[in-house]
DNA sequence: TTGTACGCGTTATCAA
DNA sequence: TTGATAACGCGTACAA
């Protein structure tokens, strides 16, 4: 904790150079000789110099773009927390030369999603934050950036294609599974446990399919029911459901409660919309139904607190963009090292802890 | 997300003054009159004028000393997480000019505790962060600091009797109260639920029968049992442990385990001492038994593996050292509001979701 | 290949 | 009560 008054000066004086030539050295920007180069470096390691951020910051008048595409927070609700993160990190890092540009496109048009990140590439920005929902078209923007040699960062979708400089988000694999053990947990009765993804689009969507996964495992490693305890083992069924307009929604979600040859335990909604469903377990008066969801929505917040919904998965989306925001300023403004993968927590949410994390 | 480009040199010209005018009414210097002030105030308010918070940092070599007292890292490990909390934030601060110097406390010994706390106030900081585990000889403390009008901020431990800048840490009320919840959920049958103190003193230590009442609360508000299922409803006992290594420790552990006439559903350990209960439960396979308890200890986190203890209440000691410091920056070099306030979230943590918690 | 000097926005000193 | 001006540490043209 001992002050590094260390600045360029003092190595210029030790190398007897003067303090032109050491930021030479500093930022290699060449035309100086080799002999030379070496002693300020000796210097700098001898007195461990480190930068002063704030100098530089200040002392240069360089400026940085940064391009944020992710879906409009207008159209989509759970996207206005990122957007805040992100805002959040803006106005912290606009001290020091960054100004942050929204591109947002419309959740579920693929065309909206080209344009804006065509829009954003256009901008030619030095750096660039993305929730690439679209995992085939993002792979073209991924190739141009990484041939352009912009930096680039992911949140809330991996892509594991085309290395970026770093994924903001949460382990869709491990927070599945963490879904079977809360919908399973304390439960003394063998049943059925089933997954729900509503209007998704599976094949272009990985991480639904990865928390899927993650759900099957939980009940594949459970301990087999004691000896004594007859009954089959958890019975885990997916479901793919449409939009919740879709008259067929309703359809099947009735077909299944009303159906008395299947003991439903828990259902786990894959998305935010867990709040779908909340309803039909009312309804039906099913309060031996698990429910189990994603995000902190108004309306999943309702049914939490009135019994129906029992746990949320928090994504923490507002730190997403917030450290996304921060990983691409730690690249070029601060010249940190930056993890290729930032994993954030799985939050567990119930009735009793849920005050601590809404707006935040 | 426009560029404040409007410096203290644009009022100055726009008020007709020189910019050594402008900073003596921007930090209420006095020596200036007061027709001038207004003129000055009037132009900052009309070009929304935000001070240069990196010009300020460089430009005044003013620095801040800051004083923590805690209890010793090296004696328990609990307190390894705020001190690393506590130095990650020492290092962002140093290019501001903040210095932070530690006053370890032993963590059981009251006189420890005064004389850090002495030594802290001897060397004249301005501002002091501090864990108060001891409430009678914390008032004294705090009582002097105000007289001299140094900002302290309370962690981990909450004290009102005298107001501090602000309060970093948990609701203690509430964390019994979801205690409660995290032991009773989906649990079919009634019996009784335990408390245990672990030695504590628990009338010099105000948290811990706030988690108390929260815990019991938690069992008052549930809904009686249906009016078909029989019994009693949940029983709340609580039960003050001396320290493990007195013999009485296991004599009252195991009389409670081998009494058939209890039906023991589960237990909260009201401090981080879980791992102590945990191997009567194993020894005498209790499985059906919940343990909760607070704190990702190496033993605790042990235990959670082996689905002994079931879950774990995080208290973000890291982020409580974090932003206790902060706290005390925000207020006195960034001339922040600071909230007196700051709940910090109640994380559940079980064996799936551990990972994220840890080594942050 | 090297050194000098000015500017970044703010603070602080000193003279007027 | 005011204004001019030298720092603060670094980046960067430009001169040598």
């Amino acid at each position: 904790m001992e002050k590094s008054a260390v600045r360029i000066k003092d190595i210029a004086a030790k190398a007897n150079v003067s303090v032109g030539t050491v930021d030479r050295v500093l930022h290699n920007r060449g035309r100086v000789s080799e002999k030379v180069r070496q002693k300020v470096l000796r210097m700098m390691e001898e007195l461990d110099y480190e930068p002063n951020l704030i100098a530089r910051a200040l002392g240069s008048n360089r400026t940085y773009q940064l391009a944020v595409v992710q879906p409009d927070h207008l159209i989509d609700p759970y996207w206005q927390a990122p957007w805040d993160g992100i805002g959040k990190a803006a106005k912290e890092l606009k001290q020091y030369g960054v100004t942050v540009t929204m591109y947002p496109y419309e959740l579920t048009e693929v065309a909206s999603f080209v344009a804006q990140a065509e829009a954003a590439t256009q901008s030619a920005p030095d750096g660039i934050l993305i929730a690439p929902l679209f995992y085939r078209e993002s792979l073209a923007f991924f190739a141009r950036w990484q041939a352009e040699s912009i930096p680039y960062v992911l949140f809330n979708t991996y892509i594991a294609e085309l290395p970026a400089l770093s994924y903001v988000g949460q382990d869709s694999y491990q927070s599945g599974f963490l879904a079977g053990k809360l919908v399973q947990f304390g439960q003394a009765e063998p049943g059925t446990y089933l997954i729900a993804h509503i209007a998704e689009d599976i094949a272009n969507s990985l991480h639904v399919t990865q928390k899927e996964r993650g759900f099957r495992d939980y009940f594949a490693q459970l301990p087999a029911p004691a000896p004594g305890a007859p009954g089959a083992p958890a019975n885990v069924v997916s479901i793919a459901l449409p939009d919740p307009t879709d008259p067929s929604f309703a359809r099947q979600l009735n077909r299944l409660l009303d159906d008395e040859t299947v003991q439903l335990r828990g259902i786990f909604v894959s998305t935010s919309k867990a709040y779908e469903i909340a309803p039909y377990l009312q309804a039906y008066h099913r309060e031996d139904v698990r429910l189990v969801g994603y995000d902190l929505l108004e309306k999943n917040i309702h049914f939490l607190h009135e019994n129906v919904i029992d746990f949320l998965i928090n994504q923490n989306p507002h730190e997403q963009g917030y450290q996304g925001v921060f990983a691409l300023a730690d690249q070029l403004v601060f010249k940190k090292e930056v993890p290729p993968l930032k994993y954030l927590p799985l939050d567990i949410i119930t009735k009793e802890n849920l005050r601590y994390y809404v707006g935040e």
